[in-house]
DNA sequence: CTGAAAGCGCTTACAG
DNA sequence: CTGAAAGCGCTTACAG
């Protein structure tokens, strides 16, 4: 038998709607009546039904995600931030539906869209915005609420560090394509640097794709081509597995000679890998509430979420 | 407003039992009224609410997934087979809960477990064992309830298909990890090679990691040690995507002058990548099947899912 | 074949 | 502070 909040009520002797009230914390229950009640869950080891519960507490809104086509739907990054956003639903009894790439045929009804940076992000917002559908992107744009790590503050951080940590030459994997965050990433990396005032820095930029081959050929060929960099910062972390990897290959050991910095906190791809972390549940978290505040106050919020930077032994003192 | 069973039934002028019967095509309705009521669900767009459904129909039963520890949680195959399971319990009102590393502190109860394939995956078994809890791997392993693709038949179909293209000279990519998987993926593709009764066949086997840097290296390092074979079939999608990247690098075109097989079917991880491909969404179903039958009538069976070939732009006829 | 009603386990105004 | 009741959206005996 599965215990319920119907058995706990009347173990301890009061109704259901009072159970109800010591599990939310919400209206004042009298601290003795609530510790009784709690001791009764505990003995009987109850936790409450989460699908009873979301059926009950959800909000009348359903939120569409709409993601963007192609490889990214399978990057780690992108399941990362896909658990957290379904959690995060889960967890604030909000309903969501996925949306197709076209979203005209569309009948079922939603109230917001959740969006990632992708190519044609100018017409899907303009789509939207046609159809009068506040939109939340995960990412940064003009005009809409929108939810980012702190990717100027982040390489901000990766500079600073790698300084701290006695580099001077420096190499920057960056991304050809014309990503706004990758771009706040690399004015923060350089933001850094100036901001050192040290003289005697080097710093080259470089510039591919930001997956694991990307960053292997970008290391690869500045290698080859005479850099020699003691201190490398990427703006992906599957690039500073790319460069790890290129590394090895060209027999340069890590962090001995060259020390290697990711982006994004995805530290399990490789280990011991150091890397500049977003909070992805905090991003997920504050993704929908902006996106339930621009459904029932129609505001417009931009949220800049911090990092935090992950040692790992990927990132050492530079050789002298 | 969401639309709900009770619109439906209202729109339909039946009741809401009527409705819910045609959803489940359980008990007899009178085709008049199951088309009617079909052509207004179909006309609102309408899609059972499947929190509601589970907590009216659940199963008794939870399931738990144990997944393994380390890098490849965030792997393309991961993600997708991921999200497939927990659709299929969506649909079939299974509940379940993610499991630790370290289940024993675990109080909620679970009935049946669903893992992967992992490291240690002997002592998760035995202790599955130790407190009589029925286990359904996603892999192979004698004893125990057991859903996997037919890497096997996979492999020979790649060998049949590249046979059939004209070619004649083969490059392996597999894995050095001693995986079942591998193997069979492996042992297929020789099998297939072996029965076309060719006399005039070459086939070189090299072994790495299964990774897009894994494939990249092996292939990169066949060719410069003089391989020139006219069709390449890698153990795994990421692996072919590797081999690309270094087909690429190298200047050879494919598919003119080399042809590229993957294994796994996530065509989205390279544009046209030929690929043969799990049925995963079916995997996913039967795994949760066969758990349930294990709680049920604690059998334990193995089941194999077909796979099939994914033609793309990266498979061709053979140079002559 | 179909409707009316009870039930899944919880929450939340509404009274008191 | 607390109870009784309605409701979340669906399913399923039970009658008819």
């Amino acid at each position: 038998m599965k215990i319920t909040i119907g058995e706990i009520a009347r173990q301890a002797a009061v109704s259901k709607g009072t159970v109800s009230r010591v599990i939310n914390g919400k209206s004042t229950v009298a601290e003795k009546t609530r510790l009784n009640v709690l001791e009764v869950m505990k003995r009987l080891d109850y936790v409450p039904d989460p699908v009873a519960r979301e059926l009950s507490m959800r909000s009348k809104h359903t939120l569409g995600i709409w993601v963007g086509a192609g490889a990214n739907r399978l990057s780690p990054y992108f399941n990362l931030i896909w658990r957290a956003l379904l959690q995060e639903m889960q967890m604030r009894a909000t309903q969501f539906i996925e949306l197709p790439l076209d979203i005209t045929p569309v009948r079922r009804r939603f109230d917001a869209v959740l969006l990632f940076h992708c190519a044609d992000i100018d017409n899907r917002l303009a789509a939207l915005a046609d159809r009068h559908i506040p939109a939340v992107l995960i990412g940064h744009y003009p005009g809409i609420s929108c939810v980012a790590p702190d990717d100027l503050g982040g390489g901000h951080l990766a500079a600073e560090r790698m300084l701290a940590l006695g580099h001077r030459r420096m190499l920057h994997l960056s991304l050809a394509d014309d990503l706004q965050w990758a771009k706040e990433r690399a004015n923060g990396f350089e933001a850094g640097l100036s901001a050192s005032g040290l003289k005697n820095l080097e710093s080259t930029t470089v510039l591919g794709e930001g997956s694991v081959l990307g960053g292997y050929r970008l290391m690869r060929d500045a290698w080859n081509l005479g850099q020699r960099p003691t201190g490398v910062f990427c703006a992906t972390d599957e690039m500073a597995v790319g460069a790890l990897g290129a590394l090895a290959d060209l027999g340069v050991a890590v962090p001995r000679d060259v020390s290697v910095l990711g982006f994004d906190g995805l530290t399990e791809l490789h280990p011991g890998l150091a890397s500049v972390a977003q909070d992805i549940p905090a991003i997920a978290h504050m993704a929908v509430s902006l996106a339930l505040a621009a459904i029932e106050k129609n505001s417009v919020r931009q949220k800049v979420v911090p990092v935090t930077l992950i040692e790992g032994t990927t990132l050492g003192q530079a050789p002298r």
